[in-house]
DNA sequence: ACAATTTGGTTGACAGGTCAACACAGAATT
DNA sequence: AATTCTGTGTTGACCTGTCAACCAAATTGT
């Protein structure tokens, strides 16, 4: 890969390479992939899963609003995630006194187990993501990505 | 969004922000969903054909074989892609001399016409992107990208 | 108090991505 | 020449993501 090649973006195969939806898309996919095949080897949680895990880990307990809000994934699909979730008993609900429509999602111990048994094979591979970059660099690259965001949060509503 | 909060990382929604899968994901669909609705304003292309055509301006032309190596598109997916862009005569088939396994495929001059006129606001699109980003900041988030998938694909390959 | 609107959550339908099996043509091995 | 191995492309099955319709509870406005 380090050959001496010029790499000075003239090539088709790098005009390509430089267009940053491609990037991502592409950057996501193997990452996807790879985190499903982490998580299917310690656990059986689909990635969906284990970010619903992650996010009530992170908050202690919430409702599915909340966490729909947060992470950008959408309603249906956290709505059956979390009914498979409350099936396998690894989470447990509580209806709200304040509001009898939302319902408060908090782990069970058995949730617990099975998070905590994913979890470092998930943050070995987080840290390794993390450590291939220099510690400003990854400061910069999380800037980057806020403005992206933002940007992208800009064209959505155009008015 | 730029209120004068800490943001050091320390509420649990910032530790969420900074998984980097988490926010590849996000990002990604995002993106999408805007290039989705762009693309579909102008013409009626999906995205992954928009791919393709892309890839065939790029490389003039290729096989689906080499197209998936280049964009971690499924095989699958691209054939049928593919296929659907032949029916609808925008791309050209023709079996390689030297290996009849492999169809070259082509834009046909329809294909351009239907290219050139989401193109604009494609670009317009990549370059709102691109300009979100000081021209050096914009290099160091293709260095990041570049070892970030040198690092996946280290991970592919475990051995 | 009532209607209108918003919000939390469920469900169905559908497009898209992913995986695995397969048929088949070339290349490599013997 | 026969065998095996690799690479191209197709297909079917399945899973996930996305969108929109919907219900019921809460909120707001009058």
């Amino acid at each position: 890969m380090t050959t001496g090649k010029p790499n000075n973006g003239s090539e088709p195969q790098d005009r390509l390479k430089r267009l940053l939806t491609y990037r991502f898309s592409r950057i996501n996919a193997r990452l996807n992939a790879q985190a499903v095949r982490v998580l299917h080897d310690a656990t059986d949680l689909s990635l969906t899963e284990w970010r619903v895990l992650v996010m009530l880990d992170a908050f202690g307990s919430t409702n599915a609003a909340e966490m729909a809000r947060r992470s950008a994934l959408d309603k249906g699909q956290l709505s059956r995630c979390v009914k498979g979730l409350l099936e396998r008993g690894l989470l447990a609900s509580s209806s709200s006194p304040r509001d009898s429509r939302t319902q408060i999602l908090e782990m069970t111990p058995e949730g617990r187990r099975v998070f905590d048994t994913a979890r470092p094979s998930m943050r070995a591979r987080q840290d390794v993501l993390t450590a291939a970059l220099a510690p400003e660099a990854l400061e910069q690259l999380h800037d980057a990505l806020d403005r992206l965001e933002a940007v992208i949060e800009g064209l959505e509503t155009p008015e």
